[in-house]
DNA sequence: TACATTTATAAGTGACTACTTATGGAAGGA
DNA sequence: TCCTTCCATAAGTAGTCACTTATAAATGTA
C-alpha cells in the first residue's frame, strides 16, 4: 500500500501530517500530539509513520536515539498534481469567456465572479 | 465512509473520476470504460459511484432510464483545500525571498526555479 | 557495565471494504 | 400489457487494514 492517496485515506495519518505541518517533530512528539486527540498506542503511530514514509509523504532523519519526521512536499505535490489534472477541461474556457463577455459589454471593469458551469447538474438528495 | 480522502483512497474510484473527467457519462458507460482496463462487475461500479456521490466527488442526474454522472468540483476543492493548508508555513516566505534576491541581484529577469527548502532532510533508504 | 529512553518490529485480532452473484425496480418501446 | 434496458440494492465472502500487547534494537547516561 504505497500509494499517496491510499496513505491519505486514513484520518489518523492525515492528522499526523497536520501535526507535522507545524514543524518537524520526533516520533515521540507525534505520539504525544496524537494521544491528546484520542487514544492510540506508540506502535500504532509508528506504523502510520511508516506508511506515510513509504508513500513519500514524510521524511525521517535520525538524531541520536530519536527520529525526526517532517512533511515531504514531494508526496503532497503528487496528490496536488493528480487533483489538478482532474480539472474539468471545459472549466479552462469558462472563465476566459466570461471575462471576455464582461469586457465587451461593460468595458475594462475587472469584476471577479465565481459562477460555475451553467448547465451543471446538482448533487442528488437521494 | 463519507470522507473525500477515504473515497479517493481507492484506485478504482480514482479511475472512475479520471473517466468522468473527460465528460459526464452514464453509469453504464463508466462500467464499460472500467471493464476495458480490468474485470469489474456492474454492481461493483455502482457501489463505487455511490461512495463517490456521498463524498461529494460526483453528481448524478437522471435522464430517462439512465443516470448521468459527472465530476463534482466541490469535493475536489475540499481535497485541494486540505492539501493547500498543509503547505509548509516557511514555504510561503521562500519563494518571495528568492524572487526578491533575484530582483535585487540581476534586475527584472523573472526566472522560475524549483529549489526546495535548503536544509531539508532527504528520504531515508531504510 | 548496567540501565533508561526512544523507536521499530512481531504476532494476533476484530472490523471494515471491495468484490461477487442474485434480485428488484423504474423507465421506454413493442 | 409484456418485454427489454439500465441501474441500484441485498447478501455473502475473502482479503486487507488499523489496532493492540509484547519484544527487540539502538543510542545515551550513570
Amino acid at each position: 500500500m504505497t500509494g499517496v492517496f491510499e496513505a491519505l485515506g486514513d484520518a489518523t495519518r492525515r492528522r499526523v501530517l497536520e501535526v507535522l505541518s507545524a514543524g518537524q517533530q520526533s516520533a515521540g512528539d507525534v505520539v504525544t500530539a496524537l494521544q491528546a486527540h484520542g487514544a492510540i498506542s506508540q506502535p500504532g503511530v509508528s506504523q502510520h509513520l511508516r506508511v506515510l514514509r513509504e508513500a513519500g509523504l514524510v521524511t525521517v532523519r535520525a538524531e541520536g536515539t530519536r527520529r525526526v519526521y517532517a512533511v515531504d512536499e514531494a508526496g503532497l505535490d503528487a496528490a496536488r498534481a493528480w487533483l489538478a489534472l482532474l480539472a474539468d477541461p471545459l472549466a479552462a474556457f469558462e472563465q476566459p469567456l466570461d471575462a471576455l463577455a464582461t469586457e465587451v459589454a461593460r468595458g475594462k471593469r475587472a469584476g471577479r465572479h465565481t459562477n460555475r458551469s451553467p448547465g451543471r447538474p446538482e448533487r442528488m438528495t437521494s
